[in-house]
DNA sequence: TAAATTTGACCTAA
DNA sequence: TTAGGTCAAATTTA
């Protein structure tokens, strides 16, 4: 069974072979100490580029030496994740110093398999569902130009894209407009009462991830899970300093989607948000057929991640969850099974190390997701690489591509 | 005008 | 009793 367990850091190989014996934070630290601020953008241009350096070399060693070993190709995996990380840990908003740069405190290493540890392939499918935002967007998943990724990546600077609207908490919400300065000469609304209320608190299962924050110009952005989301309520939450966001589909009204989540950065780690799903999304459930797989070779791994680990870096949120967080493949030592057996199992396997379900100790553990039936139609010849390649193309998530997928009605009746 | 966000009030589980 | 979750009017934006 594949895990993926926070961990305390091996041995590195990042900037090439001379710093193998370090660990990403230390090299962060002194590369933030030697070059000073004003030089910091370039360390992390370095660092980025010498991990996607290392990606390339990967691939190329896939592709010369048809080198299969899970183990060891977890471990390159590793050290191109944890040089991104590296990189992505400079680029917070105000690094103030080397506190900022320690490893983060990521939750504890849960396993994506929940509570019971059957590990059946339902479990992974309920997985995969919660996740599937993050695979590949509201969209199609797959097919995504991955030479687009890699053209966007070679562009002068990476870190000069547009900036886009301010909202913090937008992510997946269709253009809406942007958030507002103090607010206005509001008045309070009168007084009624309300005529039915909702039960709340929901047994329902539940999935929180913690996400990193994307960095767009000045803006710090959850990432685009690739659906449409419509916020209807923030909240102060004792002891937090941030406020927490709450989210409904957007498409609730049309076919009574009842997926929600909340978004609330971290107090330990403003770059991080929590973002907790509740419920799957219905809406979708017809246009959005999971994968049915064959068993990958583990050529068709080596594939997925090195087209994974090549495409830029700063484009999506797979990228970003990859930047966040402390990857770790399980070798295949642990696994009495072919590490890499399925599909679905690779899918687990490349998702964040933080994806909790915090309610596994109560046994419910999101057991009652309803996950679509696959239409096994779907390309089988490199499932992999368009599991990989849908993470590195997180839709976009404007309106206007739900409006394709539903077009057939379009008044928006505020919930009762 | 439609659709989205903001935000104070309300409801309810703990 | 209270903190968290939701409602819905007001407001903003496209």
């Amino acid at each position: 069974m594949h895990v993926l367990a926070a961990h305390p850091g091996p041995p590195l190989a990042l900037l090439g072979g001379s710093l193998d014996h370090r660990d990403s934070n230390s090299i962060t630290r002194e590369l933030v100490v030697v070059a000073g601020r004003r030089a910091m953008d370039d360390a992390v241009l370095q660092i980025i580029e010498d991990a996607f350096g290392l990606a390339r070399e990967l691939m190329a060693d896939l592709q010369a030496t048809q080198q299969n070993d899970p183990a060891y190709l977890a471990g390159r995996c590793q050290r191109i994740a944890q040089a991104y990380l590296a990189a992505s840990r400079m680029l917070g908003p105000h690094p103030h110093g080397a506190d900022d740069l320690s490893p983060r405190a990521l939750p504890p290493p849960h396993h994506p398999l929940g509570d019971g540890g059957s590990g059946s392939s339902h479990g992974h499918l309920q997985q995969l569902e919660l996740l599937r935002p993050f695979l590949g967007g509201g969209g199609a998943p797959s097919s995504a130009p991955f030479q687009q990724h890699l053209g966007r990546l070679l562009e002068p600077s990476p870190f000069n894209t547009s900036t886009t609207s301010p909202d913090m908490f937008g992510a997946g919400t269709s253009g809406g407009p942007v958030r507002r300065q103090a607010s206005s000469s509001r008045s309070s609304p009168p007084v009624q009462p309300r005529q039915h209320r909702m039960r709340r608190r929901e047994s329902g299962e539940r999935m929180t991830m913690m996400v990193p924050v994307q960095r767009t110009g000045n803006t710090d952005l959850p990432p685009d899970d690739g659906y449409t989301w419509r916020k209807y309520g923030q909240k102060d939450i004792l002891g937090s300093r941030y406020p927490r966001s709450y989210y409904r589909c957007t498409h609730k009204n049309y076919y009574g989607c009842e997926a929600k989540k909340k978004v609330q950065r971290l107090d330990d780690d403003p770059f991080m948000y929590e973002v907790t799903y509740c419920g799957n999304h219905t809406c979708l459930t017809s246009t959005m057929p999971l994968l049915t797989l064959p068993a990958p070779t583990t050529t068709a791994v080596s594939s997925a991640a090195a087209s994974m680990l090549t495409n830029s870096p700063t484009s999506s949120s797979a990228a970003a969850i990859l930047a966040g967080q402390d990857l770790v493949m399980a070798p295949a030592a642990e696994h009495p099974t072919p590490a890499l057996s399925t599909a679905i199992q690779l899918g687990i396997s490349w998702m964040p190390s933080t994806l909790i379900s915090p309610s596994a100790g109560e046994g419910s553990s999101s057991a009652q997701m309803d996950v679509p039936a696959a239409s096994g139609t779907r390309d089988t010849e490199f499932p992999v690489m368009d599991l990989a390649d849908a993470m590195f193309n997180s839709g976009s998530s404007g309106g206007s591509s739900m409006d394709g997928i539903f077009p057939a009605h379009h008044h928006d009746q505020r919930d009762s």
